[in-house]
RNA sequence: GGGGAGAUUCCAGAGUGGCUAAAUGGGGCAGACUGUAAAUCUGUUGGGCGACCUUCGGAGGUUCGAAUCCUUCUCUCCCCA
């Protein structure tokens, strides 16, 4: 496997195709967000991209499910390394692709994550606790990181939840899976800077292809705005401006702003990834296409 | 031409004699994060390691001490002509 990586707005989508191409590849997305069906402008899922000088690029673990639909973690790891044998039986090489961070670690170190049902039993004896009580049990059950595990009760619960099922059966969380080691991690770099006039020139454009439209459809179909905002950046700013709760200048101030930030984060991810030992070739934004497939197709030679 | 308001650290915006390198918010920067991750959360933000040094439009003054008081200059905004 080769994994491609970096931040939104670099041009990962257009190097792993090409280099597909070049090399009978298959391209398994590491997008939250480009799971969903009909999220694709704010998502930047371009699917022309698949197709490369008239041939098209097989592609997985892009419109999976509909937008509503919880999908997590666990979804993404198994249906990546389902992906995976799938395209190893092909013959062909699979190539990861996406900037989510979380995912792509989940399965270049291959976390051990298996399927914890809902424990209804559980939650219906919880529901009686505070929030605070709720915190202090799942301290006693695994090491908090920050008060990211415990802000929201519906996150407690859920993490309760599993740890409870990882004591009860210790050893359905044995990892089976034998760990995908990646040939080479290509990063994509670009200064801070052109990063974000890459993300508001996007954003422009966005905004004219009908974007706000492609929101307002995924309300039409039933979806929540609640549930919008949950997904964050384009879907979330968009929700509040249909809603009236945020002028036009507003949403693409704001938005812009939320982008590059989010951005930051990502980077902020990678260079965790290697500090805890994961080797990243990066690569010069500002190469070309071919030159970057070139770059790395000579890499993998060696 | 007449009258009024104002110029504060990247931005907005408090602060009206010592407790002020200066509230707060935004942005930036750095970070945490194995089940919402495009999420959620934390730290930091004039310079220097430091006794210290340079900041609140410019210049001058009052005072033991000024972003805060006085004089003057420059600029901006509003109202009336």
């Amino acid at each position: 496997m080769i994994v491609i990586l970096g931040p939104t707005a670099t041009g990962k989508t257009a190097i792993a195709t090409r280099l597909a191409a070049t090399i009978n590849g298959e391209i398994i997305s590491a997008d939250s967000r480009q799971v969903f069906r009909g999220m694709d402008i704010g998502t930047g899922k371009d699917l022309s991209e698949y197709m490369v000088d008239e041939t098209p690029i097989p592609y997985h673990l892009i419109d999976i499910v509909d937008p509503g639909t919880e999908y997590s973690l666990f979804n993404f790891q198994h249906d990546c390394y389902r992906a995976y044998d799938e395209i190893v039986a092909h013959g062909n090489m699979p190539i990861l692709c996406g900037g989510t961070g979380l995912y792509l670690e989940s399965v270049i170190r291959a976390y051990p994550i298996v399927e914890v049902p809902m424990n209804e039993a559980l939650r219906t004896r919880l529901q009686p606790l505070s929030l605070d009580q709720l915190s202090e049990m799942l301290a006693k059950l695994k090491k908090l990181h920050n008060h990211t595990d415990t802000e929201s009760r519906e996150r407690v619960l859920r993490a309760i939840e599993i740890e409870t099922f990882y004591r009860d059966y210790p050893q359905k969380v044995e990892n089976s899976r034998k760990v995908i080691e990646p040939m080479a991690i290509f990063g994509i770099y670009f200064d801070r800077e052109v990063i974000r006039q890459r993300i508001t020139q996007r954003l422009k454009e966005r905004l004219e292809n009908g974007m706000i439209e492609e929101v307002q459809r995924i309300v039409d179909r039933g979806v929540s705005h609640e549930r919008l905002q949950k997904y964050g950046l384009e879907y979330k700013y968009v929700s509040l401006y249909l809603q009236n709760k945020l002028s036009y200048d507003a949403l693409f101030e704001e938005l812009n702003i939320a982008i590059h930030q989010f951005a930051k984060r990502q980077t902020t991810w990678f260079r965790r990834m290697e500090k805890n030992g994961i080797s990243i070739v990066w690569l010069d934004g500002s190469w070309s296409i071919d030159e970057k497939v070139q770059k790395i197709v000579n890499s993998l030679k060696i």
